[in-house]
RNA sequence: GUGAUUAUAGCUCAGUCGGUUAGAGCGUCGGAUUGUGGUUCCGAAGGUCGCGGGUUCGAGCCCCGUUUUUCACCCCA
């Protein structure tokens, strides 16, 4: 007999989970709501040609491929597969992939559904994505993300309103998290004044680094980019800046003097920070020249949310896109979103315990089952209390008492009732309050109004 | 892709120097207790020691290969 297994990097849920994991969705989904975002799926797989360079190189080593149905191999010739490239045979005999985030098929589904969507398009997904990563703490190979985007609005409110979105899932969610923000045309007017502005994805993936491995490697890492010591020295004052964030964008005022992007950069933050103040946000804001983010399709500004109590990754990332729907035959759709990471959130939720006692996914009342006939005269009883909306459930089989009360009390039921000869001639039921441990006899009215009231 | 690490009962883990029949806790099932759960006590079931080879009189333990787990790098939620 095989052993049973799951693929590397996927989980299994158990009720108990998936009941914390819900919290985590409806207070996401409830925020979410409160400002105006529509909910929308896509399939989880996309045409790969959809997928395919959307990501940078690594982004498309890291996609699940799914292999064509039926004879795979017959249009392939025998020179083709004796050659043995595997990325030229992959075009052949895959074209379709699982979706490695929401925001590509976001962008998908806006072109391809324009007539039925008014700008500025508001929507929220929550899915699944799958990455072909090496999984490790808090990384998964099939992980929820609960995306928010406005699309067709260069607004800054945009901005604002998804700051607003992080600070009040994060206080509903008790977690204390420090949000740090960049823009992409501040690092483009660094590039730009270094004179290295084709080097701009090197230098912030370089410089992404900083808090992990210091000043010092990211200058070496820089160099083997092939960028000069000249311009390397003229970054070290961006990269040492400190004190406020206001303090932090006087400097660079000066820094980008020269650089249109770069000012232009600087003066978006000022404004969503401006925003920020004026509407009391919570959570703390830093600007962190440091965070660049990976995905390169970003060119306005950038968030990051990290949790300040638990040891994990970002939890939380995003940005404004300008032309994510030109790849796709639609060019001028400005976009801004950001991305929970729900398994993140989740492990940090564990961690801290930080969930509510309330539990109203489960059953509230259980009947005891004692034969035939009982089962006969309290199957009505059942009808009617769903019918009111309670959850109520039968023990399915004349088990031992026993068996049937430690049922109960496995799946945490709080109350149980009891039917026997006595309470079917008397045309009423034993109810027990299992915490308690009391019991009493109640009338189908009483206990309509006894269950509801709970 | 690179470097470590792990694998023994359903789960978490012991297992001495290589030596008789591989253990514990939890869980499951049964009983103490046939209309009353949690606590307690008693009992039972449950193992190809990841897989394949090698060394040895003898391997859970040593060697080689392989798979797997976890962690770090890369990248990312």
């Amino acid at each position: 007999m095989q052993k049973p297994s799951i693929p590397k990097g996927t989980r299994d849920f158990t009720p108990l989970e998936m009941a914390n994991r819900n919290y985590i969705f409806n207070t996401i989904k409830e925020v979410f709501r409160l400002y105006g975002f529509q909910q929308i799926e896509t399939p989880a797989m996309e045409n790969l040609s959809t997928l395919m360079g959307k990501y940078g190189e690594e982004g498309d080593k890291l996609l699940f491929k799914i292999l064509n149905s039926g004879d795979y191999l017959a249009s392939i010739d025998e020179q083709e597969l004796t050659q043995r490239n595997s990325s030229k045979l992959t075009t052949k005999i895959s074209e379709k992939g699982l979706r490695y985030d929401l925001t590509v098929p976001f962008a998908r589904f806006v072109v391809q559904n324009r007539d039925k969507i008014t700008f500025p398009f508001k929507r929220y997904q929550i899915q699944p994505v799958w990455r072909a990563d090496r999984p490790q703490k808090g990384r998964y190979r099939e992980f929820y993300q609960c995306d928010v985007d406005v699309v067709g609005s260069d607004s800054l409110l945009n901005e604002l309103e998804l700051i607003q979105i992080v600070d009040e899932v994060y206080r509903r969610l008790k977690i204390n998290v420090c949000l740090k923000i960049n823009n992409r045309k501040i690092l483009s007017g660094i590039a730009e004044i270094i004179g290295q502005a084709d080097k701009i994805i090197d230098i912030t993936v370089a410089i992404d680094k900083m808090d992990k491995i210091g000043l010092e490697k990211v200058n070496e890492e820089i160099a083997s980019k092939g960028i000069s010591a000249v311009a390397i020295d003229k970054l070290q004052p961006i990269l040492c800046l400190s004190g406020s964030n206001a303090d932090k964008l006087n400097s660079l005022k000066s820094i980008l003097a020269q650089s249109e992007i770069g000012l232009k950069g600087v003066e978006e933050l000022e404004v969503i920070l401006g925003l920020c103040e004026r509407m009391n946000v919570q959570t703390r804001i830093e600007l962190d020249l440091t965070l660049a983010r990976g995905l390169n399709y970003y060119t306005g500004a950038i968030f990051e949310v990290k949790a300040l109590d638990v040891e994990i990754g970002s939890i939380t990332g995003g940005g404004r896109y300008d032309n994510l729907t030109g790849v796709f035959g639609m060019p001028g759709v400005s976009g801004v979103g950001i991305s929970f990471g729900a398994d993140r959130i989740y492990d940090v939720l564990n961690q801290l315990d930080l969930y509510p006692a309330t539990r109203s996914e489960q059953t509230q009342l259980l009947f005891v089952c004692f034969g035939q006939e009982e089962l006969n005269y309290c199957l009505p009883w059942l009808a009617v209390l769903r019918s009111k909306g309670v959850n109520v459930e039968v023990y399915p089989e004349p088990s031992k008492m026993k068996k049937q009360m430690s049922y109960a009390d496995d799946k945490k039921i709080p109350f149980v009732a009891i039917v026997g000869e006595s309470e079917m001639n008397q045309n009423k039921i034993m109810l027990k309050d299992m915490k308690s441990g009391m019991q009493e006899m109640k009338s189908m009215e009483e206990l309509i109004e006894f269950m509801l009231l709970k």
